[in-house]
DNA sequence: TGTACATCAGTGAACGCGCGTTCACTGATGTAC
DNA sequence: TGTACATCAGTGAACGCGCGTTCACTGATGTAC
């Protein structure tokens, strides 16, 4: 056999880097398969060896996507104390060097208008990014927060709408032409999406 | 002259109407000159005779679906108590029935993601879109409501919070694969986005 | 009132281009001897 | 240890197609006489 084992499966993951980086920037529309490979430092023509059809990188780019903004936006959560962990996130999510390097960022809020129209393939992979980004923010949560909610399900329909809000949020900035605007729209939400989950706390009877 | 005064800023108008329609359904890259001319019952070679390019289409149609999506959303609400309307607008935005005919509906959910990649017009255009439909939200809130809030620009804060939610809301529950997890968003994001306009009165003094 | 005419909104063929996809090939590599 | 070879990851030219755009034209219309 020539080459190394892993060798092929590394090409197809440097392939796959390249395209969540250049679905995020570009969107899946902007984003051609020549685009991908001169990116991985390849030529167009390899690249069917690896995909069956351009349908089937932008799933599996997408889920890397998923998983490198999930990565960027805990790292280093562990050393911040936990009840300030959530705020933190949401501070991170919607900041300025998220809107301004959404190759780096969340895919729901790059290519989300854009995956609404997709396939059911598509669509799967979305919902799984979705719902584990959710299940990342439950993890953030601290305990004492958790205890005060009356549920888990009470629990997903907040972290359901909050997500909502930082995607929406994040969007908006990006698609708004005035700077000033783009800013104050990441600082309300930032504001919003804070006081919402924190108010069960208020409400409650905890500390 | 040859044809009546109106005929051709009528006829630019249909090619607009189709393709605010088409726009917010396939998105700006599935529509093509073609398919908005054939839409509008007409052939795609006369298109240039209206229009410099299809940038100035799109945004001309996008102003154009911000307006048709506020009619629709705010028709018929002047019945509806004044305490009530802004909790029917909110529902109205995150139906089943908004999620399901995107041609109808609000183009901040239908393009957030393709127009945060557009050029400066692009995005100008999507501002005043933005703000049309946070002051629509303003000019529903009732009067109580608003004195209870400190000032207009902590006002400007909470709607652009709430509109990220709704249009965020919309957008997700529109890529998600599941119908049930579908309407979860939808309930989800209806819940917390009434909660968060209302909670200024409750946590206030008023009645 | 009827007709010839000038106008111009709309037609349809054609263009260049970039896209996703295919395919005959090339040449770097690990293996057998 | 050195060489001939089989393998197959990657190359680059080519394809058909749909796109935005152009343009010579056609024919329905309001107007002048």
């Amino acid at each position: 056999m020539p080459y190394s084992a892993g060798h092929k499966a590394d090409t197809r993951q440097r392939i796959i880097a390249s395209a969540a980086d250049l679905l995020r920037s570009e969107g899946i529309a902007g984003t051609g398969i020549a685009k991908v490979m001169k990116h991985a430092g390849l030529t167009h023509g390899g690249f069917y060896a690896h995909f069956n059809s351009k349908n089937d990188l932008v799933s599996a780019a997408f889920e890397e996507a998923v998983l490198d903004a999930g990565r960027k936006l805990t790292e280093g959560l562990e050393g911040i104390e936990k009840q300030e962990r959530l705020a933190h996130y949401i501070g991170r999510y919607l900041s300025r060097v998220h809107r301004d390097n959404p190759e780096l960022g969340c895919p729901l809020a790059a290519l989300g208008s854009e995956l609404s129209r997709g396939d059911e393939g598509a669509r799967q992979g979305f919902e799984r990014g979705l719902r584990r980004l959710v299940s990342g923010l439950d993890k953030l949560l601290p305990v004492e927060l958790i205890n005060a909610h009356t549920a888990n399900a009470a629990d997903d329909e907040l972290f359901l709408a909050v997500m909502s809000m930082m995607v929406g949020g994040l969007m908006l900035s990006r698609a708004v032409g005035d700077q000033d605007y783009s800013d104050h729209i990441l600082r309300s939400t930032r504001r919003a999406a804070v006081e919402l989950l924190h108010k069960p706390v208020n409400a409650g009877d905890i500390q």
